[in-house]
DNA sequence: AATGAGTCTGAACTAGTGTTCAGTTCTTAT
DNA sequence: ATAAGAACTGAACACTAGTTCAGACTCATT
């Protein structure tokens, strides 16, 4: 006897399959990486421990699936921010602000995705994403550097250095822990903003032009 | 009957305390954090497992003191490079490059030092390194303003960004990994010191100048 | 309805390390 | 020399969480 699996029965796995990395994601958002464990993420998702096994090869192969997820969904941000931005500067400016906001409307995620220390090995998951973010933004600083706003540069380290310093400042362990005020968290993510496009050589009064006018259009797509 | 600690004893716990701190130095330097377990520290310190526990009450608090050793001697030699300059400016840029130079220079321990995920908690005195470096770095930016070098700014959150920019761009894991060239090392360095100066307003040609004053003596004090 | 393939369950298993402690060795004081 | 306090040893212990798997259950096929 075949057995064939329905379509129901296909969309049900898969919702499954969804429902783990989901509860994975929220399990993060609420507690860091420390707290996404087998046990407790199964429960969320409203399944046994040995049912995560059924999806997920290991620990470290849901992880990475949460990191590549939570990484997908970033760039898909940053590329429509950048490419609705009227040219390479803004471009920049966008791409960057939208790192920021990201990474401060979700810190505990961002903090779990990023660096948190985790018990398996989610080195290679972690050094894909940051690749995929750093590339994106170092093809931004390239464009603008082609189109004559920034002088050359090794873009790649640049792009590296940029992320770090927005990490560094806005989630990691000295960012100000008072960004749960608005008027707050938009100051933070507009210093630092205007840091980052310094620092790849934005003259200062451009940069500050282009942060007032990179922040506003993001403010309100926090969201994802 | 009193036991009276001699001398000769006192100064033998003591040599063993600091050999246990230094074979988890080296074990640090050479694989990292993940190889600072207690039995192989032990070994290379020529002791016992227990007689850790003698020294130090737990692993965490074995981690805590070298990453508050590490910090120490870390933070002394970017004052001694500061204050050999001979101005604010030059003070900033001479402790960022000492920073860099140290973390491409010990690459491994720098890393585990920082960011590298253990089992044990060390986010405490993880946190209290940031914060003695960054308050540094801090220090020096606030000089540079008041000397009205650089634009008024938010020196914390500066400071931040730039150590997480040195950070990510030399130590993390998307660091070229090519540094052991001594050429493309010091050229690493001074990129991303130009980068980081920039970042906090100086401008673009005085920022190259400075950056080739701060490499030159820095080149040699790699040791440490 | 009967059958068997596919899926789920969750308690038991496993593995790797930090930690302990009874016995041993070393040091001090008489 | 001897007794007692201090330090050291290293094998045994404990703990935590990821992983497994035999049995229960669900669903597609005849």
């Amino acid at each position: 006897m075949v057995y064939r699996r329905t379509h129901q029965v296909v969309k049900r796995l898969a919702a499954r399959r969804s429902a783990i990395l989901a509860a994975a994601r929220e399990t993060c958002a609420e507690g860091g990486m420390a707290a996404v464990q087998i046990a407790p993420v199964a429960v969320r998702a409203n399944v046994a421990a040995g049912t995560v096994y059924r999806y997920f090869p290991s620990k470290a192969d849901l992880i990475s699936e949460l990191i590549a997820d939570v990484s997908r969904d970033e760039l898909a941000a940053i590329r429509r921010a950048a490419d609705a931005a009227p040219g390479p500067s803004s471009a920049l400016a966008a791409a960057v602000t939208t790192v920021a906001v990201h990474v401060v409307s979700h810190r505990k995620l961002s903090w779990g995705i990023l660096a948190e220390p985790v018990e398996v090995d989610v080195t290679e998951s972690r050094l894909a994403s940051r690749r995929e973010i750093a590339g994106e933004i170092e093809s931004r600083i390239a464009a603008a550097i082609r189109a004559g706003h920034l002088p050359a540069q090794d873009t790649a380290l640049a792009a590296a250095a940029l992320l770090g310093a927005l990490h560094e400042a806005l989630v990691g362990p000295m960012a100000p822990d008072n960004l749960e005020d608005q008027a707050k968290l938009r100051d933070a993510v507009q210093t630092v903003t205007l840091l980052a496009l310094r620092a790849v050589g934005v003259m200062d009064a451009r940069a500050r032009g282009l942060v007032v006018q990179a922040v506003l259009p993001t403010k309100m797509a926090a969201g994802a």
